[in-house]
DNA sequence: ATGTCGAGCAAAGCTCGA
């Protein structure tokens, strides 16, 4: 079983991305982010004739998560993390596929720092720590997928010098996903690559990161003690990353036996 | 400090978010 998340950046924008990418690759699962799209705007039809089934969750304009399955309908679960205001930000879907709870989610940037954006995204952080810690004392089978617009560790950045100040460095957003590690989450890339450096997730637009390497690991698939157990393989389609009008970011996966 | 990309709004460039 494949389960793979991809920050979109646009889901009709890079829909022709999305399927190339989803017949080349056909994971069980995608959790994608940042649709930028309504409910009403989101392309089920052509996701459906890709071979998969979906639940999402739009915005106006910003935002949006979808978990898409091709092994099944995935079964919602939680549509906001507990806390959140019902007309909050769409950053947070949970389903069940296949025996397998699957959260898909799209931390917030926190840029710029220090502002109401950095003390919404610490916040968000927090509401997420509270509901990973009642997930794991239920032991089913988690994976929680997405972009958390963090950079763990000084190894999962290409070179910090010019990104001491983001939001994506700090020490606070650091912090907690240490927390959120200690609760007994395995993250899947770095156990699979435990070398340096390990791959990049995604390669910002500016100043030709792309075609340097200039990269950051941020998009995690963190793995329930039991689900662990079931990883065999995991990795980075990087070669989205190079595509026409390709996202900013590349679809990172798992394989579980 | 800068830079790139795309969409919304509203009618062309500016603004926003990332």
């Amino acid at each position: 079983m494949r389960i793979a998340t991809f920050n979109i950046n646009g889901v009709n924008t890079r829909l022709a991305n999305l399927l190339d990418w989803l017949g080349d690759m056909h994971p069980d699962v995608a959790c994608l982010q940042e649709l930028k799209a309504t409910d009403n705007q989101f392309p089920a039809a052509a996701i459906r004739e890709a071979g998969y089934d979906a639940v999402w969750k739009g915005e106006h304009r910003w935002n949006g998560v979808a978990i898409l399955s091709r092994i099944g309908e995935p079964v919602v679960t939680r549509r906001n993390l507990p806390g959140e205001r019902a007309d909050s930000q769409s950053r947070y879907l949970e389903a069940a596929v296949n025996g397998v709870l699957i959260a898909c989610l799209y931390l917030p940037n926190g840029n710029p720092r220090p502002g109401p954006k950095f003390d919404y995204k610490l916040a968000w952080f927090e509401r997420l720590i509270a509901h990973a810690g009642d997930l794991l004392k239920t032991g089913a089978p988690v994976v929680l997928a997405g972009d958390y617009n963090v950079v763990p560790t000084e190894a999962d950045i290409y070179n910090s010098r010019s990104w001491k100040k983001d939001a994506l460095l700090q020490p606070e957003s650091r912090a907690a996903f240490a927390r959120l590690l200690e609760q007994g989450w395995v993250d899947a890339l770095r156990e699979s690559y435990p070398a340096d450096p390990p791959p990049w997730t995604f390669w910002q637009y500016f100043r030709q990161a792309w075609e340097r390497d200039a990269g950051l690991r941020i998009d995690h698939l963190l793995l329930s003690p039991t689900l662990a157990e079931r990883l065999t393989d995991a990795g980075v389609d990087r070669d989205v990353r190079g595509c026409e009008r390709a996202s900013d970011h590349a679809p990172a996966w798992i394989e579980l036996s």
